[in-house]
DNA sequence: GATGAATGAGCGTTCATTCAT
DNA sequence: AATGAATGAACGCTCATTCAT
C-alpha cells in the first residue's frame, strides 16, 4: 500500500529489516515504532502482531546477528583443537582474526549495538549466553596448546578480552577514529596487519614462556 | 522535597550529580529529566532553569569528566619527552596506564557513556575535541622515541587505539566480562598486569626493530 | 468519558467541532488541547492522530469557515455579471449583504478568528488565499456596471475594504457595540436596514457620476 | 546591566515600552514576560515589582493608548457643538475623521490589541469605558445637527459604527489588504480620500433628509 | 494476516509568579 | 529598587501498545 504491495508473508522479514537498521543507527531507545513501520512500509498495529513487542523484535535481530557471527567463527577455530601444535594454532588464530574483523566490517552496527546494550545493562545474560560458548571454545583452544595462557599476566581470558577489544575498538569508536586521524583508505587492511602483528607478539611471547 | 531540603543555591551541582549517575547508568535516551529532577531533590524546572536543555546538561557532564582526565593524562604524559630515552618512556607509560585504568574504575560509568554517544553518532565532535590533544600527545611521545612507530604495523595510532581498546573493554564490557569470567577479586590489579605485560612485548619488539 | 462515550470513528468530527467552539471563544493561544479533548469527549492523543498538530487543527476549521462562506457569496454574486444593468445589480450587491449577514450571524466567532489572527501575522496567505477570489469577483462585478468604480474616491477596491468593514463592525465588535448602546432586540434588523441605506447613497452617487 | 546599565527609575518605563511593542506584535497571549524582561533589559522579577501582573501591565499599556486618543478626538469633536450648523459640522468630522486615520496610523498596533481583546470577550469592560465618552459625544454632535440621525436607517450609533468599522478595517486587515491590492504608495492618502467621500455622501443625505 | 482507530502514560519544556536577600 | 533562585502548573506532543473489525 504505502511502496509497492509486498508479498504475502514478507511483512514480517521487512520488519526485521528495518527494525535491524534503525536498532543499528539510532539505538534500541530512540528508535521508535513509528520509524519501524515507516521503514518497513506495514502497518503499525502489525509489528505487534508478528512480535510481542520492541523488546522482543530486539532480540530476535540480536539472535540473528550472533547466529551467524558463532558459524564463521565456530568453522574457523573449531576442529580437532591442538592437534597442529602451535604453528597450526598461530594460523587458526589469525584466520579467527580476520573473519571476525570481516564481519563487523559487513555488519557496522552489530559491534555498536552489542556495546550500547551491555554499557546500560540489559540484554546482559542473553549476550553472554551467545558469547560463552564462543570464549570458552577460544579459551579452550588457547590453553591447550600454550600452557603459559592457563594463568599469569597473558592468561588466556585476558587474552581474549584484550583481542576483543582492540578488535571492536575500530568499528565501535569508527566515528572518533575517523576524527582523529581522517578517512585513510584501507584503513581496513592497516587494522588487520597491525592485529596479526600484535598476535605474533603475544603468540612468540607464549611460546618462549611455556 | 524527596530529601532533605537544600540550601538555595547548590542546586545546580546537585543538578549536575544526578544527572551524571543517571545518564551513566541509563543512557542519555533513557534518562527522563523526571528523574533527574527526583534524584537531585530539585523542583522540575529548576533544570531549565539552570541547563538550557537536556543536552546542555550532558555536555557538561562530560565536559567535567574530560577535564579530569585530560590533568590526570597530562601529568603523566607531559614533561620533557624523550629525555631519558626508551626506559624512561616505558616507565611513563606504564604510569599513564595505571592512571587510565586507576580513573576509568574511579568513575565507571564514564566510558560508557562514550562509548554509547559515539557510537550513536552523537556528540562526536565534541568527543574528538577533548580526545585530539590527548591523542596526538600520546602519539608524539611515542614517535619520539620509537622510530618503528612512526609507520607499518605498529605504527603509533593503530597501537594507541588497541590499548584504548584494551583499557577500556574491561570497563566498557564489564558486566559480560563477570558473565563469562565471574566476579573475580582484585580483577583490576589482575588486568593491569596484563596490560602491562602486553605494553612490555610491544615495547621490545619496537626496540629490537627501531 | 467525559460524555456518553462516542461511537467509533466519529472522534474526527467530535474534535473539529470541539476546536471550532475553543478557538472561536478563547483565540488560537489560549485554547489548549486539553480543552479541546476534554470537550470533545475524546483522548489526547487522538488529536494528534487525526490531526498533524494545534496548527493543522486550527487550518482545517478556518478552510471549513471559507469554504462555506464562498458558496454563499459565490451564489449571490456569480452569474451573468453586469446583464440586467445598474438595477440588477443593485439587488444583487443587496442579497450578498444580506447573505453576508446571516452567515456571519450564524457564526458568531468565524470573523473574530479571522480579525486575530490577521492582526497577528499569522495564516495571513492561507486567508488572503480564500478571500481574493471573492474580492476579485465583486471587484469585477462592481467595476463592470459602475466605470466610477475603477479610479477615484469611490474605486471598487475602497468599498469593499469599507462595506467590509461595516458588515464586521457589529460581529466583531459585539461586546463592545452593546455596551454602547445596550442589549437592542432585533439588532440585526436594524443594522441591515443601516447597510442597505448606505448601500443605496453609495449606489446612487455613482450612477449620477457615471 | 545586559545593555548599557539604565539610569534609576527608568526600569518602569523601558518595561512599559517593551511590553507594549509586543502586546501590539504578539498579542496579550503569545507575549512572555521573559519576551519583556529581555526586550526591556531588566531583571525578571522587577516586573512584579513595579506591576501587580501581566494583565495589570496589559492595562496600563491600553490605558495610556486611550488617554492619548481621547485628547486627540476630543480637541477635535469638541467646543460648542452645533454653533456653526451643517457647514461647520461637516469640517469638524472630515478633521476627526483625519486624526483619528492619523493615530491609528501612528500607533500600527493599537486598534489590532483592541480588537484582538474584544473577539476575546477580555477588557471589554476598561474598552467600554474608555470609548463611551468618545462615542456619545459623537452621537450627541451629530444628533444636535442633523435631526434625521436620532433614529432610522442612518441613526447616529450605526453611522459612528460603521465610519469606526471603515477607519479600522484597512489597519486591522492590513496584511490581509496588502495581500488583495498589494503594497500601494500613499495608501493612507487614498484612503482619506475615500472616507471623506464617503463622508460627504452620509452628510448630504442627511441634510435632505432634514 | 492485516488495518485504522484509540488509549494512558509520559516526554522535554515553558509559563507567570514568588521567595529571600 | 533590584536580583538570582526557585516553584507548581500546564503546555503541545509522542510513546509503545491494544482494540475492534
Amino acid at each position: 500500500m504505502t511502496v509497492a504491495k509486498q508479498q504475502r508473508g514478507q511483512a514480517r522479514q521487512q520488519i526485521l529489516e528495518a527494525a535491524d537498521a534503525l536498532f543499528g543507527e539510532l539505538g534500541f531507545d530512540a528508535t521508535t515504532t513509528r520509524l519501524i513501520q515507516e521503514r518497513a512500509g506495514v502497518n503499525k498495529a502489525l509489528i505487534h502482531y508478528h512480535f510481542k513487542d520492541k523488546q522482543d523484535l530486539f532480540n530476535q535481530v540480536l539472535d540473528g546477528y550472533y547466529a551467524a557471527l558463532g558459524e564463521v567463527l565456530r568453522s574457523r577455530l573449531g576442529g580437532a583443537s591442538g592437534a597442529g601444535g602451535a604453528d597450526e594454532l598461530r594460523e587458526r588464530l589469525g584466520e579467527a582474526l580476520d573473519s571476525y574483523m570481516d564481519f563487523l566490517d559487513a555488519h557496522r552496527s552489530f559491534s555498536a549495538m552489542v556495546q550500547r546494550e551491555v554499557t546500560l545493562g540489559r540484554h546482559v545474560e542473553q549476550i553472554v549466553a551467545h558469547m560463552r560458548p564462543l570464549f570458552e571454545l577460544g579459551a579452550t583452544v588457547v590453553e591447550a596448546a600454550l600452557p603459559a595462557t592457563r594463568s599469569g599476566p597473558l592468561a588466556a581470558p585476558d587474552l581474549l578480552i584484550s583481542f576483543y577489544g582492540m578488535v571492536v575498538a575500530d568499528f565501535t569508536y569508527a566515528p572518533v577514529v575517523q576524527g582523529l586521524i581522517g578517512a585513510t583508505p584501507k584503513r581496513l587492511e592497516q587494522r588487520k596487519r597491525h592485529l596479526h602483528r600484535m598476535l605474533d607478539l603475544v603468540l612468540d611471547a607464549l611460546q618462549h614462556e611455556g
